[in-house]
DNA sequence: CGAATTTGACCCGCGC
DNA sequence: GCGCGGGTCAAATTCG
């Protein structure tokens, strides 16, 4: 049971999560017109600028895409407990797709997540997870999924907004995210 | 000991 | 009305 029983991870490069992250990132070399936003302290909020991939070589693996869902058992955070909602709901929870190009599964972002589910997805011979975000009040939601086709493509998504700052060490982790913002900028 | 992970079962919405 | 699919929760287990 405490073996290393992990299907797909053929490839133990990037273990360390920082490096993930970064590695995501990289991926996506500023010589392209893909300009992102890191998060904004105030709410927290993720802007990302997905920009039409030109589809250029090999390097535009990196992809964001605001997917908007409907209907299929969406469920929604409420304050009200023991009580459905009725068709009304006010929040709207954003949802983006990236597409990152990584041998693992785990990308982190600097938040802590909590797995609470795993479903194999049909058309798909691996499973798809499902985290959690930890903090308390904090309903944010990530799913990852890796394609069939290209076993080196996953799919994070996240849904909803973080509203607590990184618990992770940011030390130099923000330095290095500062200076990557600079390179992307221009 | 506490927290995170795992796996199975249950639930909900939609399609037919 | 029943079946399928996807998503979530909950209990048990393991790791740190």
């Amino acid at each position: 049971m405490d073996n290393y029983s992990q299907p797909s991870s053929s490839s133990s490069l990037a273990q360390s999560s920082h490096l993930s992250m970064l590695n995501m990132m990289m991926n996506s070399q500023p010589h392209d017109h893909q300009l992102y936003h890191h998060l904004d302290q105030n709410s927290g909020h993720v802007g990302f600028i997905p920009s039409v991939e030109n589809n250029d070589d090999h390097k535009s693996s990196s992809a964001a895409v605001e997917v908007e869902g409907g209907g299929g058992g969406a469920e929604a955070e409420n304050e009200a407990e023991g009580g459905k909602r009725k068709g009304d709901k006010k929040s709207k929870k954003p949802r983006f797709a990236f597409q990152t190009r990584s041998q693992v599964d785990i990308l982190d972002d600097g938040y802590r997540w909590r797995k609470y589910g795993q479903k194999a997805v049909k058309n798909n011979r691996f499973p798809r997870s499902y985290y959690r975000c930890t903090h308390q009040g904090c309903n944010v939601k990530k799913q990852v999924q890796r394609l069939s086709k290209d076993e080196g493509i996953v799919v994070t998504t996240y849904e909803g907004v973080h509203s607590h700052p990184i618990q992770k060490s940011t030390d130099n982790f923000d330095h290095i995210l500062s200076q990557m913002q600079i390179y992307t900028a221009f």
